[in-house]
RNA sequence: GGACCUGUGGAGCAGUUUGGAGUGCUCGCCACCCUGUCAAGGUGGAGGUCGCGGGUUCAAAUCCCGUCAGGUCCGCCA
């Protein structure tokens, strides 16, 4: 069909008859001779047809943007000055013998180029060209020799890749499940897996010791910019190690999945930080690192006897007021302040004070009346802020104050441009092992508590013999990987000795006919000889989205849903064949109706 | 479930604040001209349910209500 790609010939290729074929990507015809560029997935190259070849010449005025032809011809050198240095192919040319035209195509609905943003609705109804534009082939490039690289390294520490099933049963990560009904046994369901989670740990007892697989996953929660309800993981499990040869695996393969993509140096070991640390200094348990120096101040007890009205009342609810400084923040002006009090209304927070360091190291705010000479002097300090700095005070219940000002920090680090460039990966480590159930709004058991993670994550050493006694302090066994504020991945080591999973259990409030009935298939195979075990899984979307500098997740995968679910290209989901259903054992309620 | 943003010839936008003829810009499309372009150039032309429905008004792309689609976020989700 054809002799070479068309993006890789070079001046070598001079004086050969080659044989290309692509896409009709720009005409530029000037009647007695014309021009085409020729696209294929390695490139562009220049096509010429003049009066020499007539017919080629009368088959290039014919052809349009998009249409597939093949093109043979002798390559050669471009004429002095006539060099084209934004081509790989520049410095040469296709003198074309022959323009057969292999399929013709329709107007395209939008132009194949990068430089126009066309809106999503569009490009994903006719993903099939979007996906021809350089940008997103390059994507589709990128996220193979990712996923390429990853099963190098893989392999090159000797884990095997096993498959696991797709049709399955509910796992416990607490997110909904996708439901296929059964024909075979109408009445009854699959469910789409979560994550592998049980079935690789299944695995270890299996004596694989070291399992990996890219496997596709499924949630069904609403979208985000970083979410979809069908996501890909680097799924890992391995036997006889522990958290450092985990957190050690990770860091190899994330230093070369970089290295062999973006040729970018990722210096290992990462940073560490413990939960705690994360969410007191920055608020959040995926903290951007690339922001430098806007860290949260707690300031419960500089105001601890406070005539501040708001504050003081938030103070003896049991909540917190934490405050951020950001530096030179005092050039705001009064109407981006006010801005940021809306921000933070519509995230649900009751208002946000703020104010402004003076030279004389006076407070400007609406509240510094109300404050201390000794409150002002007591913030300025816990803060750091010097003057010229804004300062921002979230105030309410603990939890909450905490994570609207960790928002705020990425919130403020966007607009004035404070976050640094490259790549900050760390992992956060020493999770707590449960919540309260009210945090979480759903238990897995019957008691007060709830696990961060799922019930099969161990806790850490110190607390494996007493978690029940401080449940709201226990750490668990569990590190998260971060990078830029983007959670890459999460695992822990679990739960492989009978009696502290019994433990458990029993401290959540899950019987022992529950547990039977919901992972009894997990507990009798630990009981067959389980060995110390423990894994991670890996976003391989969001790795991707980091990797190709992408700010939504729907850009790195080829066919991607909308906000709504929907796959606008198939029209999917679809209605239900009366059969279909009738098969299953299925009746469709009426549709609701909205009042 | 909620908040906010967007929707105007095939594409990207302007026009909406302050109602007055479907007005404009760039690209694309069609025809013709054109022998060195590379986002080719020139001349001419076609192409519109201003997302959809209702209301206000002498008059609605523009104001009001509802609704649909796409997006961002909160809740949700590791």
């Amino acid at each position: 069909m054809r002799s070479h790609a068309g993006g890789e010939l070079r001046a070598e290729h001079a004086d050969e008859t080659v044989t290309i074929a692509g896409w009709v990507d720009t005409r530029r015809d000037h009647g007695g001779v014309a021009f085409l560029d020729l696209r294929d997935r390695s490139g562009i190259v220049q096509v010429v047809a003049d009066p020499e070849s007539s017919d080629a010449l009368e088959a290039a005025h014919r052809v349009r943007s998009e249409w597939v032809i093949r093109v043979t011809g002798t390559v050669r050198t471009r004429p002095e000055g006539m060099r084209n240095p934004n081509l790989g192919t520049g410095d040469i040319e296709v003198a074309a013998t022959s323009i057969e035209v292999l399929s013709e195509a329709a107007t395209p609905p939008f132009p194949v180029e990068d430089r126009i943003e066309v809106s999503e609705e569009l490009r994903l109804t006719h993903r099939y060209v979007d996906l021809r534009r350089p940008r997103m082939g390059e994507i589709l490039k990128l996220r193979s020799a990712a996923t390429s690289a990853i099963r190098r390294v893989m392999d090159a520490n000797g884990f095997l890749d096993v498959e696991t099933p797709i049709l399955t049963r509910a796992t416990p990560e607490g997110a909904r499940d996708f439901l296929v009904p059964s024909r075979l046994q109408p009445g009854e369901s699959y469910a789409l897996p979560q994550s592998p989670q049980l079935f690789k740990q299944l695995l270890m007892v299996a004596g694989v010791e070291r399992y990996y697989q890219i496997a596709r996953c499924f949630r069904d929660e609403n979208l985000r910019a970083d979410r979809q309800p069908e996501f890909t993981q680097l799924d890992i499990e391995l036997s006889f190690g522990d958290q450092e040869d985990v957190i050690g695996l990770v860091e190899e393969l994330l230093a070369s999945v970089w290295r062999e993509t973006l040729g970018v140096q990722v210096e290992a070991p990462f940073p560490r930080l413990t939960y705690a640390e994360a969410m007191e200094r920055f608020g959040s348990d995926k903290p951007d690192l690339r922001i430098d120096g806007l860290e949260l101040a707690h300031l419960d007890e500089v105001f601890a006897d406070t005539e501040v009205g708001v504050f003081k009342g938030v103070l003896g609810d049991g909540g917190s007021v934490v405050a951020l400084a950001l530096p030179s923040g005092g050039d705001m002006t009064r109407r981006a302040f006010d801005e940021l009090v809306e921000w933070a209304k519509r995230r649900g927070a009751k208002g946000l004070a703020w104010g402004v360091v003076e030279e004389d190291g006076t407070l400007r705010s609406p509240l510094s009346k109300f404050m201390s000479e000794a409150e002002i002097a007591g913030v300025i300090a816990t803060t750091g802020a010097s003057a010229g700095d804004a300062i921002f005070f979230g105030a309410g219940p603990r939890t909450f104050a905490r994570d609207l000002m960790g928002a705020l920090r990425n919130h403020l680090a966007a607009e004035r441009d404070l976050i640094g460039e490259g790549f900050a990966f760390c992992w956060v480590v020493d999770a707590p092992m449960f919540e309260p159930v009210e945090d979480r709004g759903e238990a897995v058991g019957s008691t007060a508590w709830t696990p961060v993670h799922h019930p099969f994550t161990a806790p850490t050493p110190e607390w494996i013999d007493r978690f029940e006694e401080a449940p709201g302090e226990a750490l668990s066994n569990a590190y998260d990987v971060v990078c830029n504020g983007y959670e890459l991945g999460g695992g822990s080591i679990r739960i492989h000795d009978r009696e502290v999973q019994e433990r458990v259990f029993r401290f959540l409030g899950i019987s022992d006919e529950d547990a039977q009935e919901r992972f009894g298939f997990l507990l009798r195979g630990l009981a067959h000889g389980a060995p110390p075990h423990g894994g991670i899984a890996l976003g391989v979307d969001r790795i991707v989205m980091l990797l190709a500098d992408a700010t939504n997740i729907r850009d790195v995968i080829a066919f991607p849903k909308t906000q709504s679910g929907a796959c606008l290209l198939t029209d999917a989901p679809a209605g239900y064949e009366p059969q279909a259903l009738a098969d299953v054992g299925l009746r469709l309620a009426p549709k609701p109706v909205k009042d």
